[in-house]
DNA sequence: TTGTGCCTCGCTATTTTGGGGGAGTTTGAT
DNA sequence: ATCAAACTCCCCCAAAATAGCGAGGCACAA
């Protein structure tokens, strides 16, 4: 029963081709689930925000508009940890805090919460959140019998999300020589050129070609740039 | 039935508590889901690997010393992806992948794989993966029945592990400044100290003050290492 | 065969960073 | 009330990175 309604719902999903299905998403998902509320925001790699959900129009304006996000516990939160997170969990002593939650709630916002933190390549983070309005006894029975499908459905629709993002920024994946990756690699462990010239054992004027080359190839203005987008594409692990 | 499988399981995971329960997990998973192999590996926010699996000694062994995780074709791409990879997408067309693949094969590594990604906060990075030999048909409606089971179970494997993984290591998660942050993100998009200054609207000196700290907080070696480490730990977003 | 890309090595001059000092204000939390 | 941390500014000088020129050899593909 509980399997087959997320089975149904994972289907939709699947067939959602823009934003606004999305959009239209968290509302079935709402319903779905008898919650207050459902929302998923995501920082993509050039960091540009969007978000999808059924918190009100008003809220999502002021949210922005307060800058928020660098106060809301939950972000904050979910930023350094890697489960979802109850909202009682996190810290909500700082004053802050306590002048956001008073805010959030006045809007319509649930006192209970549950948020998914995900992150992909490139430094994209989104976060996927179930807010409700209730006891803390009858939250928890609800977290427990759906935290299972909260996780699968953060995931898809996270999935879901980068897809529909990357359709409308076409990366230009220009890939680096071996010896480039090399160059870039122990640049960003935060070698010097003469040691890492020296670690490749080769001549520095040599290792600068490199560098140089990876430059151009990345379209950077410096080293520091180049190794900053050598990681962003993932052309280089460290 | 499938259902009740995964809980079983995962119902044992949450009692795990040394690694060597996580290295057993992976073989009563292997024989639960009737597959070759099934792998969790990860790297911590120091750049330490950590691995459990049913793979054979010899084959973990020969991986590290060949240094194979820059080589493996699984691993790459598993960089560049947000969601769970099945091997055949990935590319084998290379000297090396060929290389390599080869000798996972020689070695018991099974022809098929799916690998899922899971990323944590400070740059953790984690691979679960369950390999298998078999036809390719065969394979695709394994996949298909027991997709969303794997993924589930990677996220509890990872939550596990990281749970373990900072019992030994107390993380210093040192968090950088407003100001720091700013100055980071600046040069990681390619800008000079000069040009950083005067965007920020500050002189060049109280630049460096905040460069030097930030260095000083992330352990770096040099302002591209600083930069690499922020970018790792999910301290810039660029 | 004639590119094209990759790997290797060289020079000089200029610009940018790094490391070492010190000193004052503002802000937030205990 | 007090204390720590963050933010701002200034000096000097050595070390490192960058920009602009070069060159030749090797492998692979059109």
């Amino acid at each position: 029963m509980q399997r087959s309604k997320l089975e149904t719902f994972l289907g939709t999903l699947e067939k959602a081709t823009s934003l606004d299905a999305l959009q239209q998403l968290t509302f079935a998902l709402k319903d779905l689930y008898h919650v207050d509320h459902v929302v998923y925001h995501w920082v993509s790699a050039d960091g540009e925000q969007y978000g999808a959900g059924t918190y009100d129009r008003l809220w999502v304006q002021r949210y922005i508009e307060k800058d928020y996000v660098r106060v809301d516990p939950v972000v904050v939160g979910c930023y350094q940890r890697f489960h979802p997170v109850d909202w009682k969990r996190l810290d909500w002593t700082t004053k802050t805090a306590k002048v956001f939650r008073e805010d959030a709630i006045a809007h319509g916002v649930g006192n209970q919460g549950l948020s998914v933190p995900i992150r992909g390549p490139s430094g994209q983070f989104a976060l996927f959140t179930i807010s409700h309005s209730c006891k803390d006894d009858e939250w928890t029975s609800f977290i427990e019998d759906n935290r299972r499908d909260i996780i699968l459905i953060a995931h898809y629709f996270n999935q879901k999300g980068l897809e529909l993002e990357k359709s409308r920024v076409p990366a230009p994946n220009q890939s680096l020589s071996p010896r480039e990756v090399d160059a870039m690699t122990f640049l960003a462990m935060g070698y010097s050129r003469a040691q890492v010239a020296d670690t490749l054992a080769i001549s520095e004027h040599t290792l600068r070609v490199y560098i140089e080359s990876a430059r151009h190839k990345l379209g950077a203005l410096n080293t520091t740039h180049a190794v900053a987008r050598a990681m962003n594409r993932g052309l280089i692990v460290v």
